[in-house]
DNA sequence: GACATATGGACAAAATATGTCCAATTGACT
DNA sequence: AGTCAATTGGACATATTTTGTCCATATGTC
């Protein structure tokens, strides 16, 4: 849907460790064009703005994400599993990079202020792909939603919930990856038909 | 001599992880004042500009690490030992703080370019403390200097000549304490006096 | 040669930073 | 309450940096 030329591509790449460096005020087009090595002339032939060459940026990194997720659930496995790597996966892909930065803050601010709505929509197409996989479970008797008394969508809501808890409190380090496995055990035996338990 | 009082102290105390994460370029006065928690206009009441931060924070940081290898120069132990304990100091205090930083290298050329004064009278003092050391060893007959045909200041230039190489080659990273270890080894094995050796 | 692409440099306009100033505020001390 | 010194936000002119645009000139590629 979202077409990026292979030179965009590289431009943003090199953008990157640029705006984790500096955060997204202090880096210059100049600063950008440097790094990715071409001139700030061609910078502007690409984007025609830093704004614009942020909200790229934002966006590739959005979509890269959200591709892993549906990578990741379409494998084999039990749904949990694949759940809560593809949960994971997501959150390496979008948040890790900047976890360590000092400037990950005033660069969050500035996605929420320059690119709000693809963080939107990559969140409405995460809980979308969630909801697929938990129907997809239900229908094939893995799992039993009607034991809590849910519906897909709630339930992918709740996951994704838990996860920006999770991220907000225990932070994106190991802390974060041991929170998700807890919480999709519990989902799992939650979920676990009744005939299946023990 | 040089007096700093406990404002201006806190101040750069401030500052330098300021410029560390920035940079001196892109640090501004208000990124300062911020950091300390004071205003801008009481910022400027103790600095007239941002050189003139840069310079006293320059200062600070060399004055308290040759007030290091002084101290570590005056307590017991064997000549080299201590001549190691202040050097490694030396290092720790002026190049670690700096080592990790991506901005390292915008900062060092800052720093000459701003205050080569403050660090050429550094080192000045440095091979000073190291000659008077060398000299003293050597009139106790710990070390026996006309055993290489040199004198107390020529050794000391040789020594810091040799940081420099180890800490320009190998990093500041453990591998500079390996290699400064091993150069007083050697220096240790050719100064000992004929009489002591096996 | 024709063509597309990249470049350094120049440029005005916009945005930021600098350094200075002052009236108002704060808080400690008498 | 009154004095004093220190600190403040805010205004300000100036200086510097950044932005976004433009173009004449390379630098390949077909």
């Amino acid at each position: 849907m979202y077409e990026i030329d292979s030179k965009s591509a590289q431009i943003l790449d090199a953008a990157l460790p640029v705006f984790i460096r500096f955060g997204f005020r202090k880096t210059t087009m100049a600063d950008i064009a440097r790094a990715a090595g071409i001139s700030r002339a061609s910078l502007y032939l690409c984007f025609n703005s830093k704004e614009e060459l942020f909200r790229a940026g934002s966006l590739r990194a959005h979509s890269q994400s959200i591709n892993d997720v549906a990578k990741t659930l379409g494998r084999s496995g039990s749904i949990f599993d694949r759940i809560s790597a593809a949960v994971l996966a997501f959150q390496d892909g979008l948040i890790a990079p900047f976890g360590g930065s000092d400037n990950a803050e005033e660069l969050f601010a500035a996605n929420m202020e320059l690119a709000r709505d693809i963080t939107a929509d990559t969140r409405t197409r995460l809980l979308d792909l969630l909801t697929k996989a938990l129907a997809e479970a239900d229908k094939n008797r893995e799992i039993d939603l009607t034991a809590v008394g849910s519906q897909p969508a709630a339930l992918a809501a709740l996951i994704a919930a838990a996860m920006d808890g999770i991220k907000h409190t225990h932070g994106v380090g190991p802390e974060f990856e041991r929170g998700t496995h807890l919480f999709m055990a519990l989902l799992k035996r939650a979920t676990t038909p009744s005939q299946l338990r023990a």
